[in-house]
DNA sequence: ATTATCTATAGATCTATAGATAATGC
DNA sequence: ATTATCTATAGATCTATAGATAATGC
């Protein structure tokens, strides 16, 4: 993500009117753009946060936003949807590893995106809880995230406990699940930054185990940590980088 | 909270200019600005929220609001305070309560809370996951919600399993719990309200014994019930009512 | 000519205050 | 006189658009 060319200090001059504040680091204005929101929306809010107060954290002025971003609204749809896309693509991949037992799989689908939740920069998964984002202009959100949590509980339900649930149990069980995850969200939100994401997500990972009733942990972990770094690999070999995102050890 | 003379239908003629709008039922229109605030700002947000809606949905004009409240803050304190009150002194009194084990006592309070978020109307407990309760204006009742979760951590560092936790492990533990109970605000905000909340309190219960390793969740599940049951007799019996409030069966 | 910024501003809010007004109570 | 409302509005926002401007690129 940082600079390609190590050896030429090549400055590439912007076509543009050139700001006001000059770019401190190297970064394209559409990211500073969005890691200052990022950072604003998960601290004040949506609402509170003007756009204002994103452009001058980002170093341009205010209507030069709507260069990059049709909107405040569309600024936001942009944080969630690029949030949710990695722990979805996970559970995605999760269901059709048949081989390996659900609870090996609920281990890991807990762990990546724990492990994503507590990571991230910015706590950016807090951008769910904000309410606006029940406003129908982020539906289109809202379904990936049902997708997600939809994971969860199809796999709790192929757990030798799960095969035993009624349907109501299942669901409320589920609920327990996905939300011990989202507890990661409320544990940053306190304490800036959890000190070591890759043990805390494990903990969750186990945590999960306990409240799904699997009766051998050791197992679910083991054959869960190999999927982990089974899917590390893999987007590790799709995009050039990616290993930092969910610290394999 | 209803009439307490069924007999006289005493019309209690209100001082003061008439309102624009007749209060439709007999409620106190601070009341009725509370309800109308709790409802929006847990819906829609704090700063999403203007006066003007939330009086319009109470009844009254935008600055009449101003006749029972120095701010649009002070409304939302008002909310926050009386919402983690009933917790809070459940956990002052779990603590002196010796005689019982540390696991049946960890159990009362999670239920106790968890029942108060599942059951209360507007899902209250979402007011505390507004970012804009991180400004020093509601420092107080931080405050208080820190006092909630030290007792989780306090009731957990007692327990068998607990005794053994380094307070690394103690802290990350003592927050999957509280996690697993803020839970209860987030599956709320999904589906309007929870079916249940007696029997889900006590599933909420049970996970966090599941989460602090208890061994026999049995003996804390029935020593933790007659806790509840003592506490809403006793809270029953300093004021009139209370009785519903978290579903003692 | 194209790109990426800027300045300026329209128009729509929103909170809180000032001060009038319509009841009851004494 | 006191109480509980109201109307009107000051002053401070805030989002998004219009249109100017200063670069590079052809």
């Amino acid at each position: 993500m940082a600079a390609k060319e190590p050896m030429t200090e090549r400055p590439r001059r912007r076509v543009g009117r050139p700001r006001v504040a000059p770019e401190d680091d190297g970064a394209e204005p559409r990211e500073q753009i969005l890691a200052a929101a990022a950072e604003l929306f998960t601290t004040q809010g949506y609402t509170a946060t003007s756009t204002r107060a994103i452009t001058a954290k980002a170093g341009l002025r205010q209507a030069s936003m709507y260069y990059y971003f049709a909107s405040k609204e569309e600024l936001l749809r942009t944080l969630l949807e690029t949030t949710v896309a990695p722990s979805l693509e996970f559970a995605r991949w999760a269901l059709t590893e048949r081989e390996a037992m659900a609870e090996a799989r609920l281990w890991a689908l807990t762990r990546i995106d724990a492990a994503q939740l507590a990571g991230a920069r910015h706590n950016l998964g807090a951008l769910y809880l904000l309410p606006e984002v029940r406003r129908p202009a982020f539906e289109s959100f809202r379904d990936l995230r049902d997708r997600l949590r939809d994971t969860y509980k199809q796999l709790l339900s192929q757990t030798a406990a799960g095969l035993l649930y009624t349907p109501g149990e299942l669901h409320q069980r589920s609920r327990l699940v996905f939300g011990l995850v989202e507890g990661v969200i409320l544990a940053r939100q306190d304490n800036a930054t959890v000190s070591d994401p890759v043990c805390f997500s494990a903990d969750v990972a186990d945590g999960a185990m306990r409240l799904a009733d699997v009766g051998d942990m050791s197992e679910a972990r083991k054959q869960g940590m190999s999927l982990c770094a089974d899917w590390l690999g893999r987007s590790a070999h799709y995009s050039g980088h990616g290993e930092d995102e969910a610290g394999g050890e």
